[in-house]
RNA sequence: GCCCUCAUCGUCUAGAGGUUAGGACAUGGGACUUUCAAUCCCAGAACAGGAGUUCAAUUCUCCUUGAGGGUACCA
């Protein structure tokens, strides 16, 4: 064994559609775990396959992922402009007595019921010029291989499982198992950690760092993510790929958040954590193998919880973004900060706000809360608002009480067809807080309205 | 078929031989209240089954069952 290697790690993604969660969170561990130790965190893409190969789903996972806050410290690392080292390495292993050249025809390849039969492996023969072949690995026959998962333990295969997989394809690509196992050991990488269902794969991996005579890095398989029912999480059961929750609204540190709470734990009963916390408390010791639900549920309260840790600035920000009045862009943060879920509902939410309803478009509440008495108490509730002089919340409740008493009808009765009249809407933050907002003038416009 | 992996409330999890099996989301109830949220309080809710090992198993071993993955010139 050598001295400890340094601590670097990789994503290394395939560019061939929408960065799925589980993606996203293979990316999340393999960033906190370099942060937690103060190792390298790097990005390859795999990009070997033509046929699958989608130039948008490159731009798409390095905008998510930069979205997300996950800052690479080198790359990205294309394999497909590193194709000479995988050639050169193929070759290496055909000298050493550990890979073969393989003519067999796709068509004959067909015809074989349990994989490939070996055909090739003692043929020995070299290709003639223009002639087509793949490179294949000989696996052992005999013995078994094993490594040790960081989070699994010890896992065995015998090696009579093992098929003498191809390594280089015939366009000359390298497959996967070729391509990463050459640049985890070129880039130096000392633990991969990536989905499990590469736990198969890995004994063969291994098997091609001892023919390489190179030393294995460290391993760790992530369980996968899950649809709320079991099975696998799609589109098709709702939002799947980071680019579908941020158009839901959600906030990237909440979905960072969450995705790291499945499958691992601080250890304490911690969950709304920011990124220094998570980053401070991890470990691979405390990620667990079993596969885990998406509950979007839970997201959707994390969510709510980091907008209220957010700096009033930012929802300020958001809303100069979509009103001219800023004056009033503090408050309306303020009074809606506590009662948001998604960012995306901003703008519905603080509409009234800055812009006079047409008509009550709460029909429920309207069937609810309005009655043939309303027009008349609004009425003289606007007759008093207009006689205060500080438009304060406690001079505004002190109207709306007089007019109560008056009537002898209880709050709500009054307070709700006022919001209808005003907001047009019937929920939203404290009535007292939206007028003094908006206003007097502007209130008592509103409520004149009304006949 | 063969090989591999996994298994605590509905969901995410804590637990690493002796616990009233703890927390969170969701659910139900309550408080607050002009509404909807937020917030606070309370409640119900779990060790898949069967053998072992042990004075003692949720915890260790094996089997069964269930779930997932691999068995590609895809990753």
């Amino acid at each position: 064994m050598s001295e400890a290697k340094p601590i670097k790690v990789r994503f290394a993604p395939s560019p061939t559609g929408y960065l799925h969660v589980g993606g996203a969170r293979t990316a999340i561990y393999n960033y906190l775990f370099a942060k937690a130790t103060g190792g390298t965190f790097y990005l390859r893409i795999e990009d070997t396959d033509r046929k699958r190969y989608n130039e948008q789903a490159l731009n798409d996972l390095l905008r998510d992922l930069k979205w997300l806050g996950l800052d690479w410290d080198e790359g990205p690392f294309f394999q497909s402009s590193r194709l000479e080292i995988y050639g050169k390495a193929a070759e290496q292993l055909v000298e050493s007595g550990h890979a073969y050249y393989c003519f067999c025809t796709e068509e004959r390849l067909q015809t074989l019921e349990h994989g490939y039969d070996r055909h090739c492996r003692d043929l020995n023969r070299r290709p003639a010029a223009d002639e087509k072949f793949v490179i294949r690995f000989k696996s052992p026959v005999d013995g078994a291989t094993k490594f040790n998962d960081l989070i699994r333990g010890e896992i065995e295969t015998p090696n009579k499982d093992l098929d003498d997989l191809v390594l280089l394809k015939r366009d000359k690509f390298p497959t996967y198992h070729l391509a990463s196992v050459v640049d985890d050991h070129y880039m130096q990488t000392s633990h991969v950690l990536r989905g499990d269902e590469w736990i198969s794969s890995t004994p063969k991996h291994i098997l091609l760092y001892n023919a390489f005579g190179w030393e294995a890095p460290f391993f760790c398989h992530l369980p996968v993510i899950l649809a709320p029912g079991g099975g696998k999480l799609s589109k098709r059961k709702g939002a799947a790929s980071v680019g579908d929750f941020r158009d839901l609204g959600y906030l990237p540190h909440a979905l960072v958040n969450f995705l790291s709470l499945l499958g691992w734990s601080p250890g304490d009963d911690r969950e709304v954590m920011s990124l220094e916390e998570m980053i401070k408390a991890f470990s691979l010791e405390r990620i667990h193998p079993k596969a885990v639900a998406f509950d979007e549920k839970k997201l959707e309260w994390m969510n709510g919880m980091h907008i209220r840790l957010l700096p009033d600035s930012f929802l300020i920000d958001e809303l100069k973004k979509i009103y001219s009045d800023e004056n009033k862009c503090a408050k309306v943060a303020e009074l809606l900060k506590p009662r948001l879920k998604f960012m995306t509902e901003l703008s519905a939410m603080s509409k009234y706000f800055f812009e006079r309803p047409e008509k009550c478009e709460d029909e429920k509440a309207y069937a609810k809360y309005w009655t043939e008495q309303s027009p008349k108490h609004i009425k003289m509730v606007a007759d008093e608002l207009e006689k205060i002089e500080e438009f304060s919340t406690a001079n505004i409740e002190a109207a709306f009480m007089k007019v109560c008493e008056e009537n002898e009808i209880k709050l709500g009765a009054l307070a709700q067809p006022a919001r209808l009249a005003i907001c047009g809407v019937g929920a939203g933050p404290g009535l007292w807080e939206i007028l003094e907002c908006l206003g007097k003038d502007e209130c008592i416009l509103r409520l004149r309205r009304v006949n």
